[in-house]
Parts: structure tokens; C-alpha cells; sequence
RNA sequence: GCUGUUGUAGCUCAGUGGUAGAGCACUUCCUUGGUAAGGAAGAGGUCACGAGUUCAAUCCUCGUCAACAGCUCCA
């Protein structure tokens, strides 16, 4: 342990190999804790040259997340300094280092266009070769303020203005003075290999009733090879868009005629849905829930009662009249007041619970319409969705019951990079929220007892919780690095308190359930999109739309493949031929493109003898199979994707 | 929703103030083949939609719809 005195009196104690970048973290995030001047173990130790050492060596680990905030954060400084003599009288907002690179936000008085970044990036590059240091002064806020002032820079005036009273850090880069905090790299020679990727408009501190200002966005490197590498995976990335795969494997089309965000299945995509479909029902019949059906529409005094009427209604889909207009539809937006009634429909007793209602629910939201993005964000979509209505003393047996269906359908598909999001109220906003303090207090406390019972490794955020009570969301991220949300179980003792759901204890008193939502998949919609992207459109057999194309040498041998391919589906199968009249090369390459797990060749040979070659995608010749030895053989494969990692939970 | 960009054949894209083109896909014919593109011919478009400017608009202007990027949002 290394003990640290400030020169306020306080003492922290950390443990060896802090460094001192993350002290000054934990002491105030804010600018403060810069310029500390501590005593660690009796020595004083300048921190903030200790936070600039920190930096500077750990860009070298190019893994180290400090060390690339670093060195992307000056790379945004030297960004600012190239805008400085390129465009004068450009005025800076902010310029942060961001997940995968760094931005600025300008308000220049000529327009910078994507055609500009050239120009930038090699004046850029030039100003990099002078190896400029990043100097820091500290200022009094006043003589900050007055030195942004003076140069028209109402921007940082205003940042400056929300910080606390006191010292203020700049660092100079050149000709560019900014106000930071830093840590930077040491010079700006570091910087070898710099591309601007994007021009976008993004308003003033994020509000739409602020001026537009330009944001260039960049990423940097201190290798060329490693912005080589960097622009090969982006271009990889493109070709696994799921938008672009859905087009190209005929998974689903968006009409402009039906609407906007309304997907079209076609009937591939609409086979590899129902095969997720149905391995959902059998693990959720497994685990004890039953499946219900419920309409589309619902009165509109139901999302009265929930609550989501106040808090969603004008930006939804309108209501439906009557015809008499004396009563109000909605079109569905989620299923859990449907399943409320369900529970209701008759008297309820504690032996009865849990209650476990699922649905393949179709709801429709009205989505902004700039935040429509392929199947990811529509305006109509199926969530894969159960509500759990359960006593007190069950509430964490089921929460992780769920947590192990999730986790066993993300072993299934092999997502394995992904996140478990434990997502509370912001304590700052409580009137955001519904419901009691003790009863949030209690759900959110179940939600972290059981992510620990099951060993997630978690991360919390504040203020990410649904208005009616906490949640777990599970993030996977996609082929270009976007994080996107996909299973979510969430506790909810609001929903039975306002339908008035209650059932008869061994007291003979009535009491009141506690209802988990879930949505493993989060939505069919989503999860396609997700699933597509994570395997570059090669479905695991089990999932494929087509398991087997059969392909005949000849017309000659067409009604061999026929037969082959009707002797498959008897066996559930998903077979075709293909009796295109083409050489077998060309067969042989449409589909593989077209991502078919397996070919079966069929010529004289395999005709005479009943047989088939069989080709694996992307494996090439498997050999020659009986019909029944590549029956067992492809069935049991399909058996062993989905059993094989079943056990696991236990 | 806001800002910007875009919309030409089923797909990917050229192109022009005088009503259009390529490659792939499609159709027909030739070819009957052994593990990633055989050959020939043909068909296919209200140039997103609506209005305006013009002798003339796919092209210029405005509006609508949609897509893309970013921001904001996400029960």
C-alpha cells in the first residue's frame, strides 16, 4: 500500500501500481485534482507531472485504454492547431478522445467538408513533425475566462464559466492554446499516422435548440501499419452490415410504400426467425413458462393504468377511435398490461406462483425518425418477451433462473464478448421515476445479488433504468464496435402495484407479486441484426434458412437430386436443388456465397450408387456419404449445437 | 425530431438541359459438364414522388417521401 497525504490533510491509501492518473481520478474528476502537489509515503510527488509521465508511456501498450485516451486526446489538440492556421477565425468547442479515435467540435466561418479533411490531415501531419511538447500553464479562472474572451471564443467561455472557482489548466500545442486537463502524450512527434474519417453537425453541448456546430471526427496512430490495420477491419466491418447481408441472403426488404421502420421477413429470413422461435420455446418450456397470445391493440385506459401513457403517449403512434369515438386504441407498445389482465383473469394463490406468461409480442413505437437503422431500430418489432409474477421469497431464484437462459442462449450462438449492464435510477432525477423509495432500494438490490450469485462481470450505470424499475441489459458489440443492447431482465414492483395484482398467501391475506420482465433475444428484430453481423451471415446449421443445396453434374442426374433432396426434408432437412443449367464450378460458387453449410454433389457416380458427395462451406470436398450416413451425420450435428451446451448451467 | 448527404434496371453503379448506359441477376438458345464465374442472343427504366423555371427537366429550384451519417431519443 502507498499512502498518500494532499495538502488539504486527506490521506488515501492505494494499492501499488496506481497510477497517478487514476488517483487523481478517484480524489475529483474535475479539474482540481490536477494540480495536486501530494506527499506519497513522506516524499512529495508533483502529480500532475506524474499524470503526464503516466501518460506518456502508456500509449506504448497500445491496449492500455489511458494511454490511448492520450494520445487521441492530443491528437484532437493538434487537430485544433491544423484548423487554427487553416481557417481563421474558427472558434473550438469541444475536442475529446472518444471510443475509437477523436473529434472536435468547430464553428468555422467557411464550411469545412468531407473534401477538406485531406487538406487538414497533411497539414496535420506536417505540424506532427515538429515534435511540438504540450505545455501546460494554470491560470486563475478569471484570467481564463478573460483570455477567451478576448479572443471571441464564447465557447470555452461558457465551459470555463460552469467549473469550479480556482486554477484552471491550459496546454499549448504550437499556435493552439486550449483549455484541458489533460493527460497528454509528450509531443506531438508521437503521432505518425493520422486519418479523418467523417464531417457530421452536432449541436452545442448535445441540445437541438443550440447552434450547429461541425464535429470532425478522427483516429490517429503512432504506426502506419497500425492505421493500415485499422482501415482493413472498418472495410471488413461493411461487409458484414446486417443491412447489407439481409439484402444479399434475401433475409427481410423495407417497403417505402408500407412505411418507414416496418420490416418486410422474406421467406429466408422468416425461416431462420422461427427457427430462433422455437428453440426459445423449447428452453423456456423447459424452465416452466407458458405461452400466451394477445392482440395488437389494447384500450387505451390500459397504458393509463401502467403509467406509460403519461409518460410515452404523445410521442407514440396515436390512438384509434371508434367509430362512435367513444372509445381510444392503442397499438401496442409493450405486452406487460396484456399479461397483467392475464394474471387477473382469476384468483391467484401463493402455491400457484411463479406465474410465467411468454409471448412473441409484436409492438409498434413510434421511433424518431432519424434513429431508424435496419433492423436494429424499427417501429414495428416482435419482442421475444415473459413476464414472471413471483413471490417475495422467489424474486432471486427466478432472476437468476432467467440470467442462466440468457447466458445459455449467448454459449448457443457464441456471442461471447459481451457485457452485463446493471442499470439503476439517476439518484439525482428520482421524479423521473414511479414508485417507492423501498421498493426500488429492493429491486435494485436483487438485480446485484443475483448478477453476483451468477459471477457476471458487471458494469453499473446510473440513470439507465426503465421509469417503472431497474434493469440488467446484456450489450454484445457488433462487427464495427457499436454496443447494442440485446437480452434485459428487469425487476418491477410498480406494474402489480397499479394493476392491483395480488395473490392469496398461506396467511389467508392477500399479497402482492413482484413481476420480472424479460426479453433474452430483446427483440427478434434486433437479434437477427446482431446475429448477422457476429457471423458474417454464416448461420450455425441449426439456424440456416437452407441446410443443404443439392447439386446434379447434368440435367441427367436431376431427378437423383430431386429424390435426395425429398428424402432430406422428410427427415427435416432444410434441402434444395439447384438444377440451374450451369457447369458445377458456377453451382458450387453461388452457393457458397450464398452461405448454404452443405453441398451435395450428384453425377453419374453417386447416382449408380446412391450416394453423395458432400462439400462443407468454406471446408471444401468432405468425401462421398450414403443417403442415411449423411442424414445421421448432419442430424446430429444439428442435435450437438444446440444440447451441447445445455448442461453447463448446473 | 434536428443538421448534412443521397435517391438512375432486381442488385452494384456510370451519365446528360434535347425523354438513358455498364457489369451482375433474369429469359431463350447452344453446351451436358466432377468441386468457386462456359458461350450467344434477348427482355427489362414515368431516371423516388409532386409542383415550379424553361421551347424542352432525369439533370436547375422548391416541397414531399425514403435511405445514409452524425446529434438527440429508446417503455
Amino acid at each position: 500500500m502507498i499512502k498518500i497525504t494532499f495538502p488539504d490533510g486527506s490521506v488515501k491509501e492505494c494499492a501499488k501500481g496506481t497510477t497517478a492518473y487514476q488517483i487523481a481520478e478517484s480524489i475529483s474528476p474535475r479539474l482540481a485534482a490536477d494540480s495536486l502537489a501530494a506527499s506519497v509515503n513522506g516524499a512529495t510527488v508533483d502529480m500532475t507531472r506524474a499524470i503526464e509521465e503516466d501518460a506518456a508511456i502508456k500509449f506504448y501498450k497500445w491496449d492500455d485504454e489511458e494511454g490511448k485516451h492520450a494520445f487521441w486526446h492530443t491528437s484532437s489538440h493538434l487537430l485544433a492547431e491544423a484548423l487554427t492556421e487553416l481557417y481563421p477565425g474558427i472558434k473550438f468547442g469541444i475536442g475529446p478522445a472518444i471510443e475509437n479515435g477523436f473529434y472536435y467540435d468547430v464553428d468555422s466561418p467557411t464550411p469545412i467538408t468531407e473534401a477538406d479533411l485531406a487538406k487538414i490531415e497533411s497539414k496535420m501531419t506536417e505540424l506532427a513533425r515538429n515534435k511540438e511538447q504540450l505545455v501546460r500553464t494554470e491560470v486563475a479562472k478569471c484570467d481564463a475566462l478573460k483570455t477567451f474572451a478576448d479572443k471571441g471564443e464564447e465557447y470555452k467561455v461558457e465551459l470555463i464559466n460552469d467549473l469550479e472557482d480556482g486554477t484552471i489548466s491550459f496546454y499549448t500545442n504550437g499556435s493552439f492554446t486550449d483549455l484541458c486537463r489533460g493527460p497528454h502524450i509528450p509531443n506531438t512527434g508521437y503521432i505518425k499516422a493520422i486519418k479523418l474519417t467523417s464531417v457530421a453537425g452536432a449541436y452545442w453541448r448535445g441540445n437541438e435548440h443550440n447552434k450547429m456546430l461541425t464535429r470532425i471526427y478522427g483516429i490517429s496512430f503512432p504506426k502506419k501499419s497500425m492505421l493500415d490495420e485499422y482501415v482493413a477491419m472498418m472495410e471488413e466491418a461493411k461487409k458484414r452490415d446486417h443491412r447489407k447481408l439481409g439484402k444479399e441472403l434475401e433475409l427481410f426488404h423495407f417497403s417505402q410504400r408500407v412505411g418507414q421502420g416496418l420490416p418486410l421477413w422474406l421467406p429466408k429470413g422468416a425461416a431462420l426467425r422461427d427457427r430462433l422461435e422455437q428453440f426459445l420455446r423449447g428452453v423456456q418450456k423447459d424452465y416452466g413458462y407458458q405461452q400466451v397470445i394477445t392482440p395488437h391493440i389494447g384500450n387505451k385506459e390500459l397504458y393509463v393504468t401502467s403509467g406509460h401513457y403519461a409518460k410515452y403517449g404523445k410521442d407514440s403512434f396515436q390512438p384509434i377511435h371508434t367509430p362512435d369515438e367513444n372509445e381510444e386504441f392503442l397499438l401496442k407498445p409493450m405486452n406487460c398490461p396484456h399479461h397483467c389482465e392475464i394474471y387477473k383473469y382469476k384468483p391467484r394463490s401463493y402455491k400457484d406462483l411463479p406465474v410465467r406468461l411468454a409471448e412473441f409480442g409484436t409492438v409498434y413505437r413510434y421511433e424518431q425518425s432519424g434513429e431508424l437503422h435496419g433492423l436494429t431500430r424499427v417501429r414495428g418489432f416482435t419482442q421475444d418477451d415473459a413476464h414472471m409474477f413471483v413471490r417475495p421469497d422467489q424474486l432471486l431464484e427466478e432472476f437468476e433462473k432467467v440470467i442462466d437462459i440468457v447466458l445459455y442462449i449467448f454459449r448457443t450462438l457464441k456471442f461471447d464478448n459481451y457485457t452485463a449492464q446493471i442499470s439503476l435510477r439517476d439518484p439525482n432525477n428520482k421524479e423521473k421515476y414511479i414508485g417507492t423509495d423501498e421498493n426500488w432500494e429492493k429491486a435494485e438490490s436483487a438485480i446485484i445479488e443475483a448478477s453476483k450469485a451468477k459471477g457476471l462481470n458487471t458494469v453499473v450505470e446510473y440513470g439507465e433504468a426503465a421509469f417503472y424499475g431497474p434493469k440488467l441489459d446484456f450489450m454484445v458489440k457488433d462487427a464495427i464496435g457499436r454496443k447494442w443492447q440485446l437480452g434485459t431482465i428487469q425487476v418491477d414492483y410498480n406494474l402489480p402495484e397499479r394493476f392491483d395484482l395480488t395473490y392469496k398467501g398461506a396467511d389467508d391475506k392477500l399479497h402482492r407479486p413482484i413481476m420480472i420482465h424479460r426479453a433474452p433475444f430483446g427483440s427478434m428484430e434486433r437479434f437477427v441484426a446482431v446475429l448477422l453481423e457476429h457471423t458474417g451471415g454464416k448461420f450455425p446449421l441449426w439456424l440456416s434458412p437452407d441446410q443443404v443445396v443439392v447439386l446434379p453434374i447434368s440435367e441427367k442426374f436431376n431427378d437423383y437430386a430431386q429424390e435426395v433432396s425429398e428424402y432430406l426434408n422428410r427427415f427435416d432437412v432444410r434441402t434444395q436443388v439447384d438444377d440451374r443449367n450451369e457447369k458445377i464450378g458456377r453451382k458450387i460458387r453461388d452457393n457458397e456465397l450464398k452461405r448454404i453449410p452443405y453441398l451435395l454433389i450428384v453425377g453419374e457416380k453417386e447416382t449408380a450408387e446412391r450416394l453423395v458427395s458432400v462439400r462443407a462451406q468454406g471446408e471444401g470436398d468432405k468425401g462421398q456419404m450414403t443417403l442415411d450416413g449423411f442424414r445421421d451425420y448432419i442430424t446430429s450435428l444439428v442435435r450437438d449445437e444446440i444440447e451441447a451446451n445445455k448442461m453447463k448451467n448446473e
